[in-house]
RNA sequence: GGCCCGGUAGCUCAGUGGAUAGAGCGCUUGCCUACGAAGCAAGUUGUCGCGCGUUCGAGUCGCGCCCGGGUCACCA
């Protein structure tokens, strides 16, 4: 455990400020949070708050005295050394010696660093990919993996009892219509004339399905009319997507927890009972046979979107409501997250209103990430399996390897749309930011290996002897870890994993040309070096363990 | 047209309202007779799309506009 410096940087300077309120009689400044950040120039300490700033107005005080009268009450104590008031600012110093102590204090923690209890005894259900099971996974899907799996990790490294969740919707049109396009290629198969409705699915993976029914089964199913072929067909096809997508998702290095059934959770009767609940409450109403959702409320030009069709047959945002509300009463979950594409954002305003409508909105979370496209001979092009136009998840893995694919997902912010270029991929995967930070880990092994093989290790270590800048600035560096790891858990930012990985490697190598480690003619200060380079081992590992990336010991 | 996302260095992108805007790639020049050169150092490139506003302070917040992408089914 591990918590955040800046928690506790930031709890020096509110006692200060209380102090300052109580002894100059300063009005109602008590429950105040305090920010604090760590400042772009050096000149200004290792944090910064900027309360005196936000107080100003209603202490009715300028900002340099309300910042002197705190500066002059924070005790100064490990980890502070000093504070100093500048322009307004609550400038603090860290103790160098409380720094460099922290190395051991890191080592030992080992794989508890950063660990928290934040979330402790939360139970937290993340839902990712859920890709309509109708087909291979592809890079298009593919981004809510990393993000969703990640995020994962963070949360339950914060403490929180975490699922992974794949809903997998296994009713409805698109189910229905991917049973048939088999039906109609394992009749072609057996030698139909019959033509693909243009409403069917095109690619290939849909004959590779038929052909391996029929390798299986034979002829077995051509005594059935086609639309009894396609209820079997779709049941059959949705297993091999299944199996598919676990492999898939299994060679990305992601494990699920639970493949939710969208068919079960019709059976479970909570689609009806959700269906009552929204009835009672008078959020739904019946107009030309159908059932719909008041949507007056959440949207000006819209009176209401389907929850049962004409037909009889649930819509889908009414499945949608009924499983969230399954998965968040029935299940327990304290919150749901899901990672969304972005091209259901209406959808979520849809579901943000019915959750609101049953009480539920604060537990209903949802990370959308931008689109990905990809480059088809030079041409942008957005995936769809209904146009038979993607790129499959599988080729982008068995080209650029896991750890490249899914650093590439979690590079950028997920409002970004990413351009996927197959080629300039594989072409570019050795400038991957990814083995520049693996790269650091590996030489750091390498170090630990020297020095072992000369009969030195970090035992003993006096951390004091860790004194010169561009130590005790990498100190500082592994130190922000837990505070990004808090960072996450609290905005779902993952992608900021791979901006300190990159930081803290670039920070070492810059070490590691400065400062020579291990050396025997001074053994002392390289017991000292060889406990710092842990400690960043340690930052390190902890990093790419959350990002799914593997911490190589060569390469 | 309404709503959502993006517009930051030549390219790809970081940048939780803070003090002088960063990284990787690229380009130029150096550095392996000390622990991994898949590395390091120095140099190079910016009207943070445009305008107005809020604020002690705006790349970050609000409004308007421009450009690119998405979305607005009794599909999912």
């Amino acid at each position: 455990m591990t918590p955040p410096l800046r928690d506790q940087v930031a709890a020096a300077i509110q006692d200060g400020l209380v102090r300052a309120s109580k002894e100059l009689g300063w009005p109602g400044v008590d429950g105040v949070p305090i920010e604090v950040e760590r400042p772009a120039n050096p000149e200004h300490g290792d944090y910064a708050s900027n309360v005196a700033l936000k107080l100003a107005k209603q202490a009715r005080k300028p900002p340099r005295e309300i910042a002197k009268a705190i500066r002059e009450r924070v005790r100064i104590a490990p980890p502070i050394a000093a504070v100093e008031d500048l322009n307004g600012f609550v400038n603090v110093r860290l103790d160098e010696r409380w720094l460099a102590a922290q190395v051991d204090e890191i080592v030992r923690a080992g794989p508890d660093f950063g660990r928290s209890k934040a979330l402790a005894g939360k139970r937290m259900q993340v839902e990712f990919i859920s890709a309509n099971p109708t087909g291979p996974l592809t890079v298009a899907n593919a981004r809510g993996g990393p993000l969703g799996d990640v995020l994962s990790s963070v949360l339950e490294f914060a403490g929180a009892t975490v699922e992974r969740e794949y809903y997998v919707e296994d009713t409805g049109t698109q189910f229905d219509t991917f049973g048939r396009s088999i039906a109609i290629r394992y009749r072609q198969l057996h030698g139909e004339q019959i033509e693909i409705p243009a409403d069917a699915y095109p690619a290939e993976y849909v004959k590779d399905i038929a052909a391996e029914i029929q390798a299986r089964d034979g002829d077995k199913w051509m005594k059935l009319a086609l639309e009894e072929q396609a209820k079997s067909f779709a049941a059959l096809g949705v297993e091999w997507v299944l199996r598919e997508a676990k492999r898939v998702t299994a060679m990305l290095g992601i494990r699920y927890d639970t493949w939710f059934s969208q068919a079960e959770m019709m059976r479970s009767g909570y689609f009806d009972k959700t269906l009552a609940e929204l009835r009672k409450l008078g959020k739904v109403y019946d107009k030309d046979g159908a059932v719909w959702f008041e949507a007056s409320e959440a949207v000006d030009d819209k009176e209401g979107w389907v929850v049962v069709r004409s037909n009889g047959e649930p819509g889908y945002l009414g499945k949608d409501i009924a499983y969230h509300v399954q998965s968040l009463r029935d299940r327990r979950f304290d919150k749901k997250i899901d990672i969304w594409g972005s091209n259901t954002h209406y959808h979520l305003i849809q579901m943000r209103a019915a959750m609101q409508a049953l009480g539920l909105l604060e537990k209903f979370e949802v990370v959308l990430y931008q689109y990905v496209r990809f480059l088809h001979e030079g041409v942008l092009k957005r995936m769809g399996r209904r146009t038979g136009q993607f790129l499959l998840l599988e080729e982008v893995i068995e080209a650029v390897g896991k750890d490249a694919t899914r650093y590439f997902f979690l590079q950028s912010s997920a409002d970004r749309q990413l351009d996927f270029d197959l080629e300039l991929a594989v072409q570019q995967s050795n400038e991957n930011p990814v083995y520049y930070v693996q790269y650091a880990h590996a030489r750091i092994a390498s170090i630990l290996r020297t020095a072992a093989e000369r009969g030195m290790n970090a035992d003993g270590a006096e951390t004091a002897l860790l004194t010169a800048k561009g130590e005790l600035d990498l100190i500082r560096l592994v130190l922000r870890f837990p505070e990004l790891v808090d960072d996450v858990r609290q905005h779902y930012g993952v992608h900021q994993l791979t901006t300190y990985a990159l930081e803290l490697a670039g920070a070492f190598h810059g070490f590691y040309r400065d400062h020579r480690v291990v050396d025997e003619a001074d053994v002392a200060r390289s017991k000292a070096r060889l406990r710092l380079v842990q400690a960043v081992q340690v930052a390190l590992r902890q990093t790419l363990g959350l990002l799914g990336v593997s911490a190589p010991d060569r390469m």
